[in-house]
DNA sequence: CCAGACGTTGTT
DNA sequence: GTCTGG
DNA sequence: CCAGACGTTGTT
DNA sequence: GTCTGG
């Protein structure tokens, strides 16, 4: 793919690259994923390509009583059972896989509660020499969706005598083709078996910590996208499109630059605003 | 003992 | 709730 | 993660 | 600069 390799050639070439996971999308059909990951519930879910913290999410979580993989819509931003106040949650979206265990905002939900959180790519932004900022969205090479290793919590509200569930991401150390630009990454449990042994009740300590090491670099591809992806209001498949300015980004670094210009897609006028239901 | 934190990223 | 700092 | 706010008193 | 909201 065109875009996919350019995407690569500018990754390549910049110095200050940065990965980590703040923002994600998640478009593929219920169905897709309850065979995926092997949940029974086909709940309907709008296509969301702009996923922020303090927003709904998909989970895949192991549950005892019912037996199986089941699928639940947590808050993103883990509130720890002890916290005052939600607020707190804004700040807990990633969680060390180093500290992890731990750290007591998260010890006992390694422990206890384990889960998947479902994307099929997810966004980080590059900082330029002019101090401005260019999304990128990292995919599978094949698009097919994948799992964040993630855990999650249940807080209850007093005043309103509710219970709030939410979920963090884990993050790595980058893995060798990215440790050069940046050091850190999103946890993927990369394989069915992976997952398995995440949601695992049983699993030991070791055998979780294992997990949690830096995707295959050949599975995955960066290019860059139209910064409309900061503003979490814009939520539409126009996101994914090339940024207006990779022309002359391209151009900068390969004067000669035969790939011809990389125009936005045609035909994608605005983003669909398609507000509404979260899922 | 009580009070206060409990987290991440990035930047300098 | 549980740990750290004073 | 980025965008946007960042404050008080008093009055209805 | 730093915090909150999404």
């Amino acid at each position: 793919m065109a875009a996919g390799v350019k995407g690569l050639r500018i990754t390549a070439v910049s110095l200050a690259f940065r990965l980590m996971c703040g923002r994600f999308l998640l478009t593929s059909p219920v169905e897709s994923l309850g065979r995926l990951f092997g949940f029974p519930e086909r709940p309907n879910l709008a296509p969301r390509y702009n996923i922020a913290p303090t927003q709904s999410v998909a989970v895949v979580r192991s549950d005892p009583e019912l037996a199986g993989h089941h699928l639940a819509l947590l808050r993103w931003g883990l509130v720890p059972f002890w916290a005052k106040s939600r607020d707190i949650g804004a700040r807990m979206i990633n969680a060390r896989a180093e500290t992890l265990a731990e750290k007591p905002a998260f010890r006992a939900a390694f422990r206890y509660r384990r889960c998947l959180i479902l994307a099929d790519g997810f966004y980080e932004w590059q900082k330029r020499e002019d101090g401005t900022k260019q999304p990128y969205v990292i995919q599978r090479r094949d698009l097919a969706p994948f799992a964040f290793a993630g855990l999650w919590e249940s807080w209850e509200e007093k005043e309103q005598a509710a219970t709030l569930e939410t979920c963090s991401i884990v993050t790595t150390g980058a893995n060798d083709v990215l440790r050069p630009v940046h050091h850190r990454m999103p946890v993927i449990l990369e394989g069915q078996e992976a997952c398995d042994q995440w949601l695992r009740p049983t699993s030991g300590s070791a055998d979780l910590q294992q997990l949690l090491r830096p995707a295959a670099e050949e599975a995955w591809v960066a290019r860059p996208v139209s910064s409309r992806v900061n503003k979490v209001t814009n939520d539409g498949a126009g996101l994914l499109d090339a940024p207006e300015d990779v022309a002359a980004e391209v151009s900068d670094e390969d004067p000669d630059g035969g790939e011809g210009s990389p125009h936005k897609a045609i035909g994608r006028s605005t983003d669909d605003p398609d507000q509404g239901s979260l899922f």
